[in-house]
RNA sequence: GCCGCGAUAGCUCAGUCGGUAGAGCAGGGGACUGAAAAUCCCCGUGUCGGUGGUUCGAUUCCGCCUCGCGGCA
């Protein structure tokens, strides 16, 4: 019989956080977060990073692990993740996997054989200079039942890392994306979302706490002790909040902003799990 | 009060040398196996402020009206 894994999925501001605590309660568990955010140092407001009261004594996994300076990759919260499940499970506890990055479960709890494959920066810097186009015939050079597969949809991104995958192991795509066993025995939740409006709204007022707990203040030291780094500047809140440090934007239209944009994120966080049938997301 | 300028999609605006119009943002749907809070794909009918006139035909030209923004008094 396999392990049981509670993985707890929804968009952002839905409640996530509250209902892993309580599960945890009840069934004697640990959490592992699934946040690409809450893995970084210092990054707390912003994030709604839950405070060590917030947590009520359930050790939590995988947040605050790294300096914003570090990239980490799904790959690295992958192999992270199934240390932290393991080690929970080795104690007799159950494992609650909670977070709103849909790939960070989909490359965890999904069964993939992850191909060991770093990211290989000077290639893709090399890459990025070439069109769609461009990058499209190299693809179908080198693989083209790869090739056959992408659509209008795929982002140039992903075409990117299709190569350098190709490049990296000298086989086609698709003897590297293959899939295994499962591990676990998953039961899928998400917090019950009311409405569009409901989940908007609380999004809005969540952003407004976030500026009386000093989002703006933590910007600024973040800002002063890491300086623009990527992990930072790209993240929803120091975003916005930097474009008004910096004078493009008012304060207000700052925080107009941050809540646009989070709302903005919520609605690709809804089309992650949507695909889920387990989750049963109906807004 | 007079003289300009403006009024077009939820917002900001482009445009139509007269043949009923299109961008960005917002909003909706989707993709996504190491950048993922990232990146990317698809979706645009709206009395073109109101009202008269000219015209085969007016959102476009002309008059008047309303509202807004400047300037002069």
């Amino acid at each position: 019989m396999k392990p049981k894994v509670i993985a707890i999925a929804g968009p952002t501001a839905s409640g996530k956080t509250a209902m892993a605590i309580k599960i945890a309660h009840e069934l004697d568990g640990e959490i592992v977060s699934a946040d690409s955010r809450l893995v970084y140092k210092g990054f707390n407001i912003a994030c709604a990073k839950p405070s060590l009261d917030e947590r009520e004594g359930i050790p939590h996994h995988l947040i605050d692990i790294v300096e914003p300076e570090v990239d980490y990759t799904a790959g690295d919260y992958a192999r992270d993740a199934k240390k932290a499940v393991d080690e929970i499970i080795s104690r007799g506890k159950t494992p609650v996997v909670a977070g709103g990055t849909g790939l960070y479960f989909r490359v965890f709890l999904e069964h993939y054989n992850l191909p060991q494959v770093d990211t290989d920066y000077e290639y893709r810097k090399c890459l990025e200079n070439l069109s769609r186009d461009e990058l499209l015939n190299k693809l179908k050079s080198v693989d083209k039942i790869a090739f056959d597969k992408i659509s209008d949809d795929t982002s140039k991104r992903r075409i990117i890392r299709i190569l350098e995958l190709i490049k990296s192991l000298k086989k086609p795509l698709s003897e590297v994306n293959t899939v295994k066993e499962p591990e676990y025995d998953v039961i899928w939740k998400c917090p019950e979302l009311k409405s569009r409006e409901w989940l908007y709204e609380r999004i809005n007022k969540r952003v407004d706490i976030m500026v009386e707990q000093g989002i703006v203040e933590e910007t600024k030291y973040l800002l002063q002790k890491h300086g623009r780094v990527k992990n930072f500047t790209e993240t929803i809140g120091y975003k916005e909040i930097l474009a008004y440090i910096d004078g493009n934007w008012s304060f207000e239209e700052a925080v107009d902003k941050l809540k646009q944009h989070t709302r903005n994120y919520a609605k690709r966080q809804l089309t992650w799990f949507r695909r889920n049938s387990e989750l049963n997301i109906r807004i």
